[in-house]
RNA sequence: GGAGAGGUGCCAGAGUGGUCGAAUGGGACUCACUGCUAAUGAGUUGACCUGGGAAACUGGGUCCGAGGGUUCAAAUCCCUCCCUCUCCGCCA
């Protein structure tokens, strides 16, 4: 949620940087006069309920006086208080829950350092970076041989790791099988990704489906319910990324300023329902209903918020630097921040089998949007004020088109690929991966 | 899943209809004493909403697991739900 007292004093401000994001004024102005109207409500009922309480008090002082005519003619008043107090009282709840509808489902405030921009399209690339280059602000040299031109699905089917048609026949499509090598590949990037954060990360194993609410906290719920899976008999929901359970992890607590910032990661697999986009990016691992992940997530105080950032996007590159994939980092446009972010990186791995960049990471800044939502707050110094900490997360990373862009860049001319070295240890030694119908 | 007990402030724990935001103890903070620490004494110490004020501060309201109900009045009575603990059952 946006900072609604800002709101108030700054409405222009407020509306002029929503803009950007494709918010309409008339949605933002309309937030701030039910709020209006729900603040006179709030005044009302209230110095109608402190009448209310007060003649009860006199009810109680005048039968300790002993005078029962005088208590029951003030019951009476009472009564008779009473019944607008109920009615305005209704006013103001119906006002409160109209604002928390229109509340919820504004975006956050982009960060003025977004470029602003209508879409995808208008996205910033910051850099590039590659095995041979390194970092650098121009595209890499993207020739490859053909037999690394092969998209991945044909490569593991090829060598057997990857079973889409058994995956469709238990799950439906987009949700993969992987076999043999393909599923300890997924361990080990897992197991390597952990290791790497261990550091300074405190490791968390969260609960797989979580609560209506949980789902509010991060902003995935009310306005994006069509992109996940809920099992409706017991209203829980299946989280698209383990940022939704860690941000709550603390919800409604205070925090004391020295535990801040406060560092997490977990690997935890993701659902999404993915509609809206049908036929789209459908094929092999590129778009998928269910996929593993290793996430980072921090509760940082805003002074700390902006190292935190840039802490986790360096955590994310340098993972796949050391798998020596290609790859380049993304400033999002104000037209495709995601809701709750005020900025955010993504990093796009390509893979030349299908000639593409794919998205593996996206590393975001939330501000107090989420905290708010969540009611994460810490206490700036012992006995001091009381604030909103800022959120942050980022994957690192997103293993299914990590896969496929490994197994493409790795491929080699005899159709077996090479595996990054440093997942050797995490292979128990294995370095490649071969036809299933060649020497062992 | 069945039976029972319970959920109160930072913690422990009283409170069974009005004078209870809530006793008491602990913790934390401030001051005094002390060469330092400890000990001792005094004091302070919740969150949220809304109004006034530049601010210090201050008026009103809400909150005793959550939501509903009874009543002039609810931490206290009633209903539903959630969670924790003990026992039984089942089970990876």
């Amino acid at each position: 949620m946006i900072d609604i007292r800002g709101l108030r004093e700054y409405p222009a401000l407020v509306k002029e940087l929503l803009g950007r994001r494709g918010v309409e004024d008339s949605v933002v102005e309309e937030l701030a006069e039910v709020d209006s109207a729900f603040r006179d409500a709030v005044s009302a009922r209230d110095e109608l309920r402190s009448r209310v309480n007060d003649t009860s008090r006199r009810v109680a002082e005048a039968y300790r006086n002993k005078e029962p005519v005088e208590a029951e003619r003030l019951k009476e008043e009472s009564r008779r208080l009473g019944v607008d107090l109920d009615r305005i009282t209704a006013e103001a709840a119906e006002l409160e829950k109209r604002r928390r509808e229109i509340w919820l489902v504004i975006p956050n405030l982009p960060s003025e350092e977004a470029p602003v921009g209508a879409g995808e399209a208008d996205n910033v690339v910051v850099r590039y970076w590659s095995s041979e280059v390194g970092s650098s602000d121009v595209a890499p040299n993207l020739e490859y041989p053909d037999f690394k031109r092969v998209p991945h699905w044909d490569i593991g089917a090829e060598l057997d790791i990857i079973d889409l048609e058994r995956g469709a026949k238990l799950s439906g499509s987009m949700f993969p099988l992987y076999k043999g090598l393909g599923s300890r590949l997924i361990r080990a990037l897992t197991s390597f990704a952990l290791d790497e954060h261990s550091d300074a990360f405190l490791e968390i194993r969260p609960p797989t489906f979580v609560k209506r609410e949980t789902m509010v906290s991060t902003g995935h719920l009310p306005k994006f319910a069509d992109d996940a899976y809920q099992m409706e008999r017991d209203d829980l929901w299946a989280i698209p990324t383990a940022e939704v359970p860690l941000t709550s992890m603390a919800r409604d607590e205070i925090l004391e300023a020295d535990q801040l910032p406060l560092k997490m990661t977990a690997a935890t697999p993701c659902f999404r329902r993915e509609a809206g986009s049908a036929g789209r990016d459908t094929r092999g691992l590129l778009r998928l209903h269910e996929f593993d992940k290793v996430e980072l997530m921090v509760y940082s105080t805003p002074a700390q918020a902006p190292e935190m950032h840039a802490e986790i996007l360096r955590r994310a590159e340098g993972l796949l630097r050391r798998l020596g994939l290609t790859y380049r980092v993304l400033d999002l446009c104000t037209g495709d921040l995601g809701a709750s972010s005020r900025r955010t990186f993504d990093l796009e791995v390509y893979a030349p089998g299908v000639d593409r960049w794919l998205e593996v990471s996206s590393v975001s800044w939330f501000g107090d949007y989420q905290a708010r939502r969540a009611n994460v707050r810490y206490r700036t110094e012992p006995g001091g004020s009381i604030e909103f900490v800022h959120t942050l997360n980022g994957s690192a990373l997103a293993w299914a088109r990590v896969i496929a862009a490994l197994l493409e860049t790795g491929r080699e001319a005899d159709g077996s690929v090479t595996l990054p070295a440093v997942l050797t240890p995490y292979l128990r030694g294995v370095t490649r991966i071969q036809r299933p119908d060649s020497e062992i």
